[in-house]
DNA sequence: CTGGTTTATCGTACATCGTACGATAAGATT
DNA sequence: AATCTTATCGTACGATGTACGATAAACCAG
C-alpha cells in the first residue's frame, strides 16, 4: 500500500530503540526513524556533496534496505528538503540588545551555518522554505522592525538582507567547490586586456570572504539607516 | 516527427544527404555543431527546466544520435555550462552617462536576463564562471570606479552588488517555480502566532518582486554613497 | 489461543539516464 | 590506392530512483 505515514517525528524515534542488549559499536541499528535518516542523509551530504546522497547508500549506512526509507519518506526529493531545514535548525549566536549588531550575528550566522554544510548553499534555491527557515526570517524582520523600520519598507528590507545574505553564501560556497573539483577549463581567466577592472582589483584572488560579507552588510545597513525617519 | 533529416535506418547509414538544396523551414539538419547543441540545449531547458534536458531528447531535437553530441562536446556537465553562459550573452541595455543609473540599468538586464530563463537561477552557484559572466563583472567594476569608488573598497562594492543581485534572482526564480509545481507540503506556511511580523507584513503575500529588487538597491547603493570619501 | 489488521521492512525488477566502446563512412592527404 | 582525420551513430553497461508486492512483527478483538 502507499506509505501514509507523514506526520512529524512524533514517535519517540531516539529512545526506546530496546535492541535486546546486543553489541556496542557497530550495534544493532535502532530501526529506522525519520530523524536518523535525516541526520545519515547530512553526513553523506556533508562527506561527499550532492552526489554523495544516493537512497541506496543511505539506507546502508542505516544498515537497512534501500526501499525501507521510503516508508518513512515520499522521494528522494523530501529527503533533501528535511536535510536542508534541518541544516537551519541550529543556531550558534545569542541576541544582543543593539538591533543592528544583532542583524549582523544573526546573519553572520546564518552564513556560516550553510558555509558548514556546503551543498546546503547550492541546494536552497531548488528547494521550498521549511520552517527553520521561516523562523530565522521571522528573526529578521522583528530585529528590523525593534530597530524602527517602518512596515512599509519592512519587506524591502528582509529581502534586501536575505537576497544579499544567499547571494554571498552561494557565491562563497560555489567557491570553494571550484576550487576544489577544478571544474574543466571554464575556470574565470581574467585577463590583463579584457578585464583591465578586475584586473587591477584582484577580484577572483581576493579571498578575506568574511571581511568582504561583514563589509558589505554594513553598507546595506547603512543604507537603510540612511533613509529619512528611520534610526 | 515529419522530420527525418537522416538518421534512416538500416546499415546503408545516411544516405549521403548532400542537402545541397537546402531545404526551407524543417531543412534537413546543417550537421551539428556547438552552436547548434547549445541553442538547442537552451531550448530545451527554457521549456522543462532543468529535467528537461537530457542528451537524447537534445539529440533527438537536432536529428542526430545521442552519441554524436560527444564528439563536440565532453558530457552533460559542459553543456551546462555553455547553456548558461550563452544566456548570459545577450545584453539589452544601452549605457547612460550617470554611473548609477547605469549600474541599475545593467543590473536589472542581469536579472530580467537570468529570469528569461529561470533554470539558469538556479544553476548558477554551481557553475564556473563562464566569459560572458567575467565580462559583466567587469562593465560593473569599470562603472562602479567610474563613480568614484576607490580601488580598495571596489572588491566590496562588486560583489556586494552581485550577491545581491544574484540573491534576488535566484530567490525570485525559485519562488515562480514552487508556484507551478506546489512542492508537496513543504511550502512555506506562516502562522499569525508562530511568524506575526512576516504575517503583519504578508512578506510571502507581496508579490512585486521588481520593486523590491529595485528599492533594495537604491538602498546598496545609498550606503556607498553615504561613505565618506566617495561619491 | 485464533484470526485479522496495522506497522515496518526488504528483495526483485524495471525504466531512465549518462556515456564507454568500437564500427563506420565521408573527406582530405599522401 | 592507401592512409589518416573528421564526424556520426548503434549497442551495451552501470548507476540510480522507485513501483510492486511478499513478509514478518506488533497489536487487538473474539
Amino acid at each position: 500500500m502507499a506509505a501514509r505515514p507523514r506526520g512529524g517525528s512524533g514517535k519517540s524515534g531516539r529512545g526506546v530503540v530496546e535492541t535486546a542488549g546486543l553489541a556496542a559499536k557497530p550495534g544493532p541499528e535502532p530501526s529506522l526513524s525519520l530523524d536518523r535518516i535525516v541526520a545519515t542523509a547530512v553526513e553523506l551530504l556533508d562527506a561527499d556533496g550532492l552526489d554523495g546522497l544516493k537512497m541506496r547508500r543511505l539506507a546502508d549506512r542505516l544498515g537497512a534496505g534501500a526501499m525501507s526509507l521510503y516508508w518513512h519518506v515520499d522521494n528522494k526529493e523530501k529527503v533533501l528538503d528535511l536535510a536542508l531545514d534541518a541544516v537551519l535548525a541550529q543556531r550558534a549566536y545569542h541576541s544582543v540588545e543593539d538591533w543592528r549588531e544583532d542583524i549582523i550575528r544573526m546573519l553572520e550566522d546564518w552564513r556560516s551555518c550553510m558555509l558548514r554544510h556546503s551543498w546546503s548553499a547550492s541546494l536552497l534555491p531548488l528547494r521550498a522554505l521549511g520552517p527553520n527557515l521561516m523562523n530565522r526570517l521571522e528573526r529578521l524582520g522583528a530585529a528590523l522592525s525593534r530597530g524602527g523600520v517602518k512596515d512599509a519598507e519592512l519587506n524591502v528590507a528582509i529581502w534586501s538582507l536575505w537576497n544579499f545574505t544567499m547571494g554571498a553564501t552561494i557565491t562563497r560556497a560555489s567557491f570553494t567547490r571550484t576550487d576544489d573539483t577544478q571544474t574543466s577549463g571554464n575556470e574565470a581567466t581574467l585577463s590583463d586586456t579584457a578585464h583591465p577592472t578586475l584586473y587591477r582589483t584582484r577580484l577572483l584572488s581576493d579571498d578575506d570572504w568574511d571581511g568582504v560579507f561583514r563589509r558589505g552588510l554594513d553598507f546595506l545597513l547603512d543604507g537603510f539607516a540612511g533613509q529619512p525617519g528611520r534610526i
